[in-house]
DNA sequence: ACCTGAACACCGTTCAAGT
DNA sequence: ACCTGAACACCGTTCAAGT
């Protein structure tokens, strides 16, 4: 989707074909999206190049590398496309609805956020986070509880999106058939074990997953401003 | 740790050393505790109750049902822990303390708990945040967008948790270690680009992960309040 | 400097065969 | 009913050898 050429500064003849580190996450991501987490191989990805299993290595360090780099080409489209917004909550709600699309188009992404533990692609975030965060008048002190609550539930939503796509996936079924085997299965839970889980099936077959990822943004932005003069 | 015999009502002689589920669920979480998401390995855990790998087949459906077993026994023994407290936002504190340093104890819990998707374990940790969330009078269509904030906060934490200790394993460092070489990464990024995140970076170094985490839970639980008469 | 592809040391899972 | 262990179809990664 992005151009790229700047890999290959040294190479005058600059073949199109030619192997670099942008043109192989490319191939990763289109290979992630069309078959899921376990498509990526570095067997499927060379043949999918046209190369040797050896040459990936050249341009990648390992599979964990690759992966981080792929998630992080996704997570910085996505940061780039959510800048303006009236107020810094509203930046914050576009920004997090912006990762909640991009996991639920990318699914992986959701899992590879959960292995990247302060890299380049949790750094995007927290910093987008911050800057609203900043602007909203929380004290120094304060500031990192709030991001740093706004960014773990994100990751818990991505991560838990991220499994019950791969879940169903996995089954052979549509997602929205296995939330409702998922409301079946709950709905027939010990009522004296289980009273509230139980009582949420119902509402687990015709919730809004994108809603109620917004309501709990929602909750912790009015937990941050209710916290703002204590 | 838990004694156990339910599982073999068939066997008159009921020998210590026969297999059984819960056996084979014991000597996985040994393995995952000692040597990590990696050490646990059909081949080890065969070799570990002395049996061959199919006969582990025979009382577990595949390495996933395996995982989530394991995951559900740590999660059932947290939520057993968790039951009293003199308001229920103070047992919703220490019921997510309680999960925070199950998951410090047991990584591994933490990456499996994103791969459970609406099993067992999650719905033990649902329905005790539910049923707190209920006592605090949070109107009935409120419940689960309180609910699941506070879920995928301590989801969102968990596999971050897990991400860490996990990477510094491989790397083979200190978990001190690797936050404090994050930390000087952070401290060097591009003012310009990363205000925010290379001001952080200090913090990073001196910080508490158990304070930070439950000043997150403090913000969710004070955003349910002021949301209350809405 | 970059690529090839065979080889290595692993995996999870299956299954005929045993008791 | 339960267990054995060899066999299968994969993996990620390495590395001598090529250009």
């Amino acid at each position: 989707m992005t151009k790229k050429s700047r890999n290959t500064p040294h190479s005058p003849q600059r073949r199109e074909e030619s192997l670099s580190r942008d043109r192989i996450i490319e191939a990763s991501i289109a290979l992630l999206d069309s078959s899921g987490e376990s498509g990526l191989t570095f067997r499927t990805l060379s043949e999918r190049l046209a190369t040797g299993a050896g040459a990936i290595y050249w341009h990648v360090e390992n599979k964990s590398d690759l992966l981080t780099a792929a998630c992080d080409a996704i997570v910085a489209r996505t940061m780039a496309s959510c800048v303006a917004g009236a107020t810094p909550q509203a930046t914050i709600r576009t920004l997090a609805l912006g990762m909640f699309d991009a996991i639920d188009a990318h699914p992986w992404v959701g899992s590879a956020l959960t292995r990247v533990a302060g890299q380049l692609p949790m750094v995007r975030i927290v910093e987008c986070l911050g800057q609203q965060v900043r602007a909203l008048d929380v004290s120094d002190e304060d500031q990192w509880a709030a991001v740093s609550a706004l960014l773990h539930y994100i990751l818990g939503v991505a991560g838990q999106n991220a499994a019950n796509t791969q879940f169903a996936r996995t089954r052979g079924v549509d997602r929205a058939d296995f939330l409702d085997a998922m409301a079946t299965v709950w709905s027939q839970l010990d009522p004296n074990e289980y009273p509230f889980a139980r009582s949420l099936a119902g509402q687990l077959r015709v919730h809004d997953d994108r809603v109620d990822f917004l309501a709990g943004i929602d909750l912790i932005l009015s937990g941050i401003e209710s916290s703002h003069g204590r």
